[in-house]
DNA sequence: TCGCGCATGTACAACGTTGTAAAGGTGAAG
DNA sequence: CTTCACCTTTACAACGTTGTACATGCGCGA
């Protein structure tokens, strides 16, 4: 038995507003779904007593019924790394477009985190996942248990069986490093290299970066690239004196990433060094701060929004049905963005504008383009 | 009718585990909740079939049953606003001890978004929802139509019938202007005054800088107050700009967030004035890029970790019915993190340490000590 | 005038889970 | 040997929603 009217808490449920309007369950059902086939006068009606009881449809048992919830997950390492939470932005600008709502799960980059996060610790509670993994590898991966669309943001895992978006590193790195060789740059370091085995992205970087070198008829030296635990300013300020301890000369470096790059010139400005006069500095993943900056931070520009659409987008494909070839390898466009740590001119703007850049055009402009990405089975 | 075995997405439900184990449905619920009656020899039976099928619980059914869903909603204004995205991480952390998933909603400060926040868009979805109003104020909270319990962040919404997590904004700033008045400024600009009349943090800010040039005999100077739109690098660079066409003496400014400061002090490097030699300054939220900036910032420090903590425990206790009271009203504390911004002296250990810190015990240290916040009906 | 078709509205079942109540089975106590 | 108590397992209903199938009633054409 039921009690007549709304529940305890204040709920109201169909069945509140159909007794209350005096007609049936799936009546008022229908006039919440705007179908077509009821008179006029019991919609108005029935609509009447929706509003004056501020009638909520439950998204659970909807759920329950459907099988989709309206929720994706969006797993990063740490939310407070600009450059996630510059990502997260977009991808929840972009879910918006689907209806989805995004739910954030950070990982702070721990194996066991990551390992739950593919396994769906929330099964059947959201549609798809994209994921940026940092601990875990091919391995953990292709174990994975859950049959939740995954897409997978920034490193490639061999040829496992997912989607995957990404930019290519590697030509990005020895863009940024050709910069510095343009610039006269002889003796350049790198900074974030990642002993363990699982990082791809630090090993494509690195790869860039030796590539730059070797293209130059330069030696790679081991000395001059430093490893980092993590990639937070802390640690790029650790390892600029490294590099500094080990070569007091170096006159470049080539920073894995932007906080690490605003460590290092932190450090630099504290041993007395100047940037770009004594060494030039450039960084990875243009986060705003690099804009602000004193100097302002010659980066690697990764199109972010371009990161979120394609990886959105590519969920949405997989949730309908309307793609479902193998695997796919998307790229998105990059370019460098020269500001004052390497050109050491202050374009000084009245106010200061995001930063002077110079377009370098990404490596497969067609394929990557606008609509039409790249698809690798 | 159903099919025997799994469905066609390869859901795996209690039916089928049940079906496999020779059980009913419930015994295999027992299993999976650890209930006391289940003889061994049953249990291991079944927990085999359950991890040979990969079983995962449906939360969007337990939801229904429950009416609690472990979910609960941080609804911020922009997630790559530092501050909001470290915050953000701290509640994360915080609502896990509570067994909670946080799910992030990104207002960008629109009235129309932050309304939606309020009146439950995921009615039934979510348990609760932890929320830092930008636009909305009195009016809008007040006519909130859902009943999902809410804790407000940041900004004190009259008498509102609304819990409450906050820092004494009227005394951090006072002691931030006071910091800067000892050290023997007198033209002391403001940054980040709000002319939407909504916003209570910002009018809180500057009736402290008010009440601390007046406390020191000192006239406050409405030319000296430069408004912003909103509260990011740009904005304080812009407004920098204008503070010293207004008043080229200006020999220190108190901003009302980092960014703003941040902002400023490029600006002040761009036009060649020193920091803190010609124009000290000072900022508030102590986000991690003030302490790597050049020269470091001066700032202050709310316990953003305690801030967390309290909002999730609140929530907490209205969830669980331990706490039926009126509304909370629960202060955080805070600190003045003196660095070079205002000093000038940098402290240069070998790696940037995470800053000087002058610490400023909050002006009620008693009830908003740890584990006895202050109530206030 | 009768019957057909369409517009409108309804009953029912099912999604997967869990609390309740009760059934079946076993052993011990009388 | 009977009975009772308890341990174990099960059937059922309900959470709120929506797709399917069907009932009702009306107007229109034959």
């Amino acid at each position: 038995m039921r009690a007549t009217g709304p529940g305890a808490r204040g709920v109201v449920s169909l069945r509140d507003v159909a007794d209350r309007a005096g007609v049936s369950i799936k009546t008022v059902s229908n006039v919440v779904h705007g179908y077509v086939h009821v008179s006029s006068a019991t919609r108005t009606r029935v609509q009447a007593v929706l509003d004056e009881m501020n009638y909520r449809p439950n998204l659970a048992a909807r759920t329950l019924r459907s099988a989709r919830t309206g929720l994706i997950a969006l797993a990063v390492p740490e939310l407070d790394l600009p450059y996630f939470a510059e990502l997260a932005r977009h991808v929840v600008r972009e879910a918006e477009r689907h209806g989805w709502t995004v739910l954030i799960d950070q990982t702070d980059g721990q194996l066991e985190r990551e390992r739950q996060v593919m396994n769906g610790i929330r099964a059947h509670l959201i549609d798809g996942v994209i994921f940026s993994p940092l601990a875990a590898g091919p391995a953990e991966l292709t174990d994975r248990e859950d049959h939740t669309p995954l897409v997978l943001l920034g490193e490639r895992v061999y040829d496992g069986p997912f989607d995957h978006v990404a930019i290519d590193n590697i030509a990005a790195a020895r863009i940024a490093v050709d910069h510095l060789l343009s610039l006269g740059r002889r003796r350049v370091g790198a900074i974030g290299e990642q002993n363990r085995p699982s990082s791809g992205t630090a090993r494509l970087r690195s790869q860039g970066y030796a590539q730059a070198l070797t293209g130059a008829g330069l030696p790679v030296d081991p000395a001059r690239i430093v490893p980092t635990d993590s990639y937070h300013r802390a640690d790029g300020a650790a390892a600029m004196a490294q590099l500094l301890d080990r070569d007091p000369d170096v006159d470049a470096v080539f920073c894995f990433n932007d906080l690490l790059a605003l460590g290092a010139m932190r450090l630099l400005h504290e041993r007395g060094r100047a940037v770009p006069g004594d060494v030039a500095v450039v960084g990875f993943d243009d986060i705003e701060e690099g804009r602000y900056s004193t100097p302002t931070l010659t980066t690697v520009r990764p199109d972010k929004e371009r990161i979120a659409r394609l990886a959105v987008d590519l969920l949405a494909a997989r949730l309908d049905g309307s793609d479902t070839q193998g695997p796919r390898e998307l790229t998105a466009p990059f370019e460098l963005a020269v500001r004052e740590s390497t050109t050491g001119v202050s374009a000084a703007p009245p106010t200061p504008s995001p930063a002077v850049r110079t377009g370098a055009s990404p490596r497969r402009p067609g394929p990557a383009g606008r609509g039409s990405p790249t698809s690798r089975t």
